[in-house]
DNA sequence: GCCAACGTTGGC
DNA sequence: GCCAACGTTGGC
C-alpha cells in the first residue's frame, strides 16, 4: 500500500466537492510522470492526502482513498472539455485517471508553511524545490505525521 | 500579477 | 535527437 498527495485548485475542484460526490474520477492529468504514478503504481485502497493549491493558504485539507485502478481519461477525447487533447483517439489515448473516494476532512488544515517547519517532513516530495507535479508519492511516515498535525 | 522552474512542441 | 520558444504551475 502506497500513499499519495494529489493537488487540486479549490476554486476548480475542492475537498468539499469531493465530499459531496463521495467518489469522483480524477480527470485532467496531462503530465506523463503523474500519469505513470496512476497507471503503474496506484492501487485501490492507497491513501491520498488532498492538497489545495493556488489558494490562501495552500495546504493539505483532507484524506481520500484510491477507489479503482487507472483507466482511460475520457475528457481527453471530449472536444467540449477543457482537458481536450487533440492528439488522443479512442484507440490511442495517452491519458488516464483513477477514481478517488472521500474519507474525511482534517480537523485542522495543515498549511504549506506549517509543513515547512517540521523536520520530519523536510524530505517530502511536495516540499522539494521546483516540484510542480500534481500527483506525488508520500511515505507512510509523512502521511501519518500530516494526519497527526491535522488533528486526526 | 510576477516570475522561477519546469514540461512540451516543433523546426531543423 | 537537439534545443529555442512557448505554455503552465503555483508560491509569493
Amino acid at each position: 500500500m502506497k500513499y499519495w498527495i494529489m493537488k487540486t485548485e479549490p476554486n476548480v475542484f475542492s475537498i468539499d466537492d469531493l465530499k459531496n460526490l463521495k467518489v469522483d474520477h480524477w480527470e485532467g492529468i496531462r503530465n506523463y510522470q503523474a500519469r505513470n504514478f496512476m497507471r503503474d503504481q496506484m492501487k485501490k485502497g492507497d491513501g491520498v492526502l488532498i492538497y489545495h493549491s493556488n489558494c490562501k493558504p495552500p495546504g493539505v485539507v483532507g484524506v481520500a482513498v484510491v477507489d479503482c485502478e487507472a483507466y482511460s481519461d475520457f475528457t481527453a477525447l471530449d472536444k467540449k472539455s477543457k482537458y481536450y487533447y487533440p492528439k488522443a483517439t479512442e484507440e490511442e489515448n495517452p491519458w488516464m485517471m483513477v477514481d478517488v473516494r472521500y474519507v474525511r476532512h482534517l480537523k485542522k488544515e495543515v498549511s504549506l508553511d506549517e509543513m515547512k517547519n517540521h523536520r520530519t517532513l523536510e524530505k517530502m516530495n511536495l516540499l522539494q524545490r521546483g516540484n510542480r507535479l500534481s500527483i506525488m508519492e508520500a511515505t507512510k511516515k509523512e502521511y501519518e505525521y500530516i494526519l497527526k498535525l491535522g488533528g486526526l
